[in-house]
DNA sequence: TTTGATGCAAAGTATTTGCAGACTG
DNA sequence: CAGTCTGCAAATACTTTGCATCAAA
């Protein structure tokens, strides 16, 4: 996964949609993309502060409501801190969450797609999206 | 499962533990395992006002934040009007929810723990415990 | 009688919104 | 230049907390 290459598509996506490209929104694109560990608004905020000191946090938020509009941004609607984004990997997948650090993991399945539609299927329920996380211990943390 | 039953099961728990049963705590009880629609604390609040018209909502989130701690309830952290609880089923297991209408139905899969565990154990984690959610249509609002 | 529980109001937090002014395209 | 975006502050909405009073055991 490319960091470079996504934050060029989001600068693609949005131009094409007739957003504008201010430095304060790329900014926020930018640390969105780059945080591996799934970062909260008020972390984006924090991390592009020192850049641009007078950013606001409803700034960010505007921004993360375009992104989930464009389904460019995934919220995984956890965390002691308000809500964690995924702008990397912006699809539904299994996250392990540690409950002691906040460390949060990516993960995948295979044939997850088939459990989730064949137990839709048997309640009649049309899918659109989905959350699947595990809370526990991290390596790290386990102690050992 | 028998609501009676969870009912004296919960009483007997906090009896045990030292902590009163009072009229407002019996009826924030008996609401929550009655309601199998997966009630907000909210709508618990609401339920039990024409029995005990001077109960508090923050009297409403004590109870059910004592059951968090004793484990006998299960947050399911989605809502747009706040959490919704399940103190019937405490344990963790899918639920299908409704962007259209706000259902929320149960569902079970059948060796879900082995995914869980082979996946945990992949990545070096301790499992606490999981949420996973499907969103979508009820079979209501799938416009049939 | 002892102490935990209640109920009120106020405080906390995360997120959204309104609007005047700034700036991109 | 037109229209979007920004930044500030205020508004929301859910949940928690402090504290004086009340009541279960």
């Amino acid at each position: 996964m490319d960091t470079q290459e996504r934050l060029e598509h989001l600068q693609n996506v949005l131009r094409e949609r007739g957003n504008r490209l201010t430095p304060q929104r790329v900014a926020i694109l930018r640390a969105l993309v780059s945080d591996k560990r799934h970062p909260s608004a008020e972390r984006i905020h924090d991390v592009i502060l020192p850049d641009f000191p007078t950013t606001s946090l409803a700034t960010v938020y505007k921004t993360i409501a375009l992104l989930k509009e464009i389904g460019e941004i995934l919220e995984l609607g956890f965390g002691d801190d308000g809500s964690h984004f995924d702008c990397r990997r912006p699809y539904p997948h299994p996250h392990l969450i540690c409950t002691k650090c906040g460390a949060i993991m990516d993960s995948e399945v295979d044939n997850f797609q088939n459990l989730i539609d064949s137990l839709a299927s048997k309640n009649g329920f049309t899918v659109q999206t989905h959350r699947f996380d595990i809370f526990g211990l991290c390596p790290d943390c386990s102690g050992k």
